[in-house]
DNA sequence: TTCGATTTAATCGGATGCGATATATATGCA
DNA sequence: TGCATATATATCGCATCCGATTAAATCGAA
């Protein structure tokens, strides 16, 4: 898989390893990379997130780890970097500043006090409630088959990328 | 649209306003987020590029200035941000280091000092042909088709987002 | 049982990303 | 021309994100 991971309708790759037909790297436009595409697609949605998010007082993060904490409670800061795809080096001071604001609650569990236990308190839960009812992010412009489609081939492709990663 | 913007087979949603048909929000799991789909993608190909562009000595971002400036030559400061969905307070910083490492030129437009017109070196020129024939991103597990489907589809996403986010 | 290996969080430094602001240059209009 | 306005870039502070390291608790094999 090349670096750029691109992609063009005339692409040149006659690769013999390059078994999943991928498109080949080379002189590409930024245009035509995935990469690039998921890249500006995230700072689309920041932005598009930002307003609505501003008035819950959160940043995306924070509001993700709320939606987490809501579907399940009481994980330790590992089970929660799992869901959120992020380690405690990055989880931990968003918890703290979670945790300072009211919304949460964490504690060391004392029947292993190297894992730290996560609970939404009452105005966490009041927050993701109000979250819930909020209509503020502006539309994607799908329909809902294709909405459907493309966040199943967005999993599956970050699933594929975390797997080739994790085997080296 | 909805906060959460997300996604259930059996999505309760029959608001009548919701012309688009997408889902509504909700009490759903993170994992039907499109948001959190495209976000956690996100975090994935950055660790996927990593070890590939640590040998480049380059970041994300410094590697897509490298490239837009490959692909063309003399823009300026606002013009490259165009291209890289970004703005001169993040912008600046990345093209001084890039600089500093001998990649680029930056100068001031004779013609209207207030702008500032980047360069490629013959040293930039290099690192993006040495990236250009390196092959060190691990497979996104798609077939060509699919791959170019789903660049298409989230790039759709992604101008959708913006210009609902520019109408306010 | 003991002590080295493992596990879990936290800390630290560097690099974005962004809102707000500052600065310098250019433009337009009386 | 003179000056208010607009434009292009840079600066600053805050919040991620991550690699590397540290600290504390637990585990496990001799």
């Amino acid at each position: 898989m090349s670096l750029t991971n691109g992609l063009r309708a005339d692409s040149r790759d006659n690769s013999i390893d390059n078994q999943n037909q991928e498109p080949a790297a080379g002189d590409r436009s930024l245009a035509d990379f995935l990469c690039f595409a998921i890249y500006s697609a995230n700072l689309a949605y920041g932005r598009a997130y930002r307003q609505g998010l501003e008035e819950l007082g959160l940043t995306y993060p924070q509001w993700i780890a709320i939606v987490a904490l809501w579907e399940q409670d009481d994980q330790t800061v590992s089970e929660l970097g799992d869901r959120m795809f992020l380690e405690s080096n990055t989880l931990t001071p968003i918890l703290k500043k979670l945790e300072a604001m009211g919304y949460l609650r964490r504690q060391r569990d004392p029947a292993d006090e190297r894992q730290v236990r996560v609970n939404l308190t009452d105005a966490g839960r009041r927050l993701r409630e109000k979250g819930m009812h909020m209509n503020l992010v502006k539309s994607s412009g799908l329909k809902q088959d294709d909405f459907a489609r493309l966040q199943k081939s967005v999993v599956t492709l970050r699933d594929n990328l975390i797997k080739a990663t994790k085997d080296e």
